[in-house]
RNA sequence: GGCCCCAUCGUCUAGUGGUCCAGGACGUCGGGUUCUCAUCCCGAAAAUCGCGGGUUCGACUCCCGCUGGGGUCACCA
């Protein structure tokens, strides 16, 4: 067998990489690993419309944070480059002339507005829209006409009535009708391929052995294989992953859920848990383990074992996932370094990371872990109440009476059991609950165990907390 | 609507003709541990395997139909 060589192919359209093209990135990277073979990335962006400023860095650091290494890609080149669509258009036209000169494809000059004309008068008659081959014969005028400077585009002449059909590594074979096939737009009026266009020729170009790709592709494979058939080129094998669905199990999208890769990063969560995540989308481990790193996600994935049904991305199963990461998986040192990246820019929970005494640290970490689900959570942790206006009357009684007690507590004498004692002598003698001291102290309702944090705060930062109380 | 894909607990899934009146995980609910909240431990509820026909001695597993869900029908990807 050649050597495998994968791809995912994003367009430069979004805020940033799609959660669902992390996860087609996420399969095509481990097949190809799997297999010894190359991961490339290839950037589509054909519609200039659409296109975004920045986007495509974005895609491409986001790739990276999650640990996604391209072996070949736009900014770090490849023995095929350049890997911009937007780089290569000469290839397209060429090859795109090359269809019309075997009859496989035809210039067409219809207008959008013939065009609107014709897709609402067949959908008037309940017909699929679709195009009338008007410009098929005009292939000898075709060439004066476009001498002249007049518009055109370069389309697909699919022949009617044909039986096909392709295999699909997941569904296995996948037939139609070549009636049901459009005569799409290969090339367009502004020299930019489509999709179809691009995608075909790109793949063969680069030796792409293997499409792994979302299933809402399925339906336009048939133009593939026609373009693939009419240049005489080798099929690759193809695979259509399931879409990733909302809860309502519509296709996930923006409105519904976040779905920016670097939203998941920036709330907290672990790159590594959202992609254990996402590998247990449409597969499952042989043993029915759920946390395992992604090398073995390498070794045991196998395509034919993906479940084709579009799976429901379900976020509170994913913080799960990310806190056995935070609390199991990760050592505290790992922790503290994760935590030290994400708060880099926050003053106050980044001097907290840097206690001199590292002991300290670790033995509030151990504490931390098993109360937060993400990265983010930690601050609520951590951080100073914030200052309020109002207190109750006895509230000020509670904490005046809190720091008389306290202070009676010598420097020396403040570690866990003196200061719970006293906790405990204060609540029992007060008739207040060691809750309301809970909150006195940490203006939270839960969070850390109060004697081990204020044995980590001091009793100076301690008693300073029960002053806003005064 | 045409075409295509899909169908096991609320969710992610195991299951490849008999060992399944269906197993695990998240979530939910109860209990234990406990200085708050968690973690942790124990337990429970939760799928008549979407429905109906076949094939078979025997179907969650194979075939057909139906229903339901999804995708797609652009000079967007």
């Amino acid at each position: 067998m050649t050597q495998v060589r994968t791809r995912i192919a994003p367009s430069p359209t979004g805020d940033d990489i799609h959660i669902g093209n992390l996860y087609t990135a996420l399969i095509n990277f481990a097949f190809a690993k799997k297999h010894k073979g190359k991961f490339i990335i290839r950037i589509e962006d054909t519609d200039r419309q659409r296109i975004r400023e920045g986007a495509q860095e974005k895609i491409l650091s986001s790739l990276k944070s999650f640990g996604i290494l391209y072996d070949e890609g736009p900014d770090i080149g490849g023995p095929f480059a350049p890997y911009r669509q937007s780089d290569r258009l000469p290839l397209y036209k060429k090859y795109a002339l090359e269809l019309v000169e075997k009859g496989a494809a035809y210039y067409c000059f219809c207008t959008k507005e013939r065009l609107e004309a014709l897709r609402e008068e067949q959908m008037a008659m309940k017909k699929t829209p679709r195009y009338d081959k008007h410009c098929l014969h005009e292939v000898k005028a075709a060439k004066e006409r476009i001498a002249k400077n007049e518009a055109y585009v370069i389309r697909l002449n699919v022949l009617p009535d044909k039986k096909m059909s392709f295999q699909d590594v997941i569904r296995g074979e996948i037939s139609f009708d070549s009636n049901e096939v459009d005569d799409q737009v290969l090339l367009k009026s502004d020299g930019y391929p489509t999709y179809h266009l691009g995608v075909v020729v790109d793949d063969h170009l680069m030796e792409i052995s293997h499409i792994i790709r979302a299933e809402e592709w399925i339906s336009s494979t048939p133009k593939h294989v026609l373009l693939y058939e009419s240049f005489g080129w080798e099929l690759p094998v193809f695979a259509h992953l399931p879409i990733l669905r909302n809860p309502d199990r519509s296709k996930l999208s923006k409105r519904k859920n976040p779905v920016w890769a670097s939203w998941y990063l920036e709330q907290g969560f672990l790159p590594e848990a959202v992609l254990n995540y996402l590998s247990l989308m449409g597969w499952s481990h042989p043993e029915q383990k759920e946390i395992f790193p992604i090398s073995e996600f390498i070794k045991r994935f196998d395509l034919k074992d993906v479940h084709p049904a579009g799976p429901i991305f379900d976020i509170q199963k994913l913080e799960w996932m990310n806190g056995v990461y935070i609390r199991d998986v990760l050592t505290t040192e790992q922790l503290i370094e994760r935590l030290r990246q994400f708060y880099r820019n926050d003053e106050e929970v980044h001097a907290l990371l840097n206690d001199t005494n590292s002991k300290k640290l670790f033995s509030l970490l151990d504490l931390a872990k098993s109360r937060i689900k993400t990265l983010r959570e930690f601050k609520d942790l951590v951080a100073s109440p914030q200052k309020e206006e109002h207190f109750e009357s006895e509230q000020v009684a509670s904490a005046k009476a809190l720091t008389v007690l306290l202070s009676g507590i010598g420097s020396g004498m403040w570690n866990e059991d003196v200061i719970l004692k006293h906790l405990k002598t204060f609540s029992k003698e007060r008739g207040v609950s060691m809750r309301i001291a809970y909150i006195l102290l940490t203006g939270k309702p839960q969070g850390l165990p109060l004697p081990q944090f204020m044995v980590y705060l001091g009793k100076d930062a301690s008693l300073k907390r029960l002053e806003r109380y005064v």
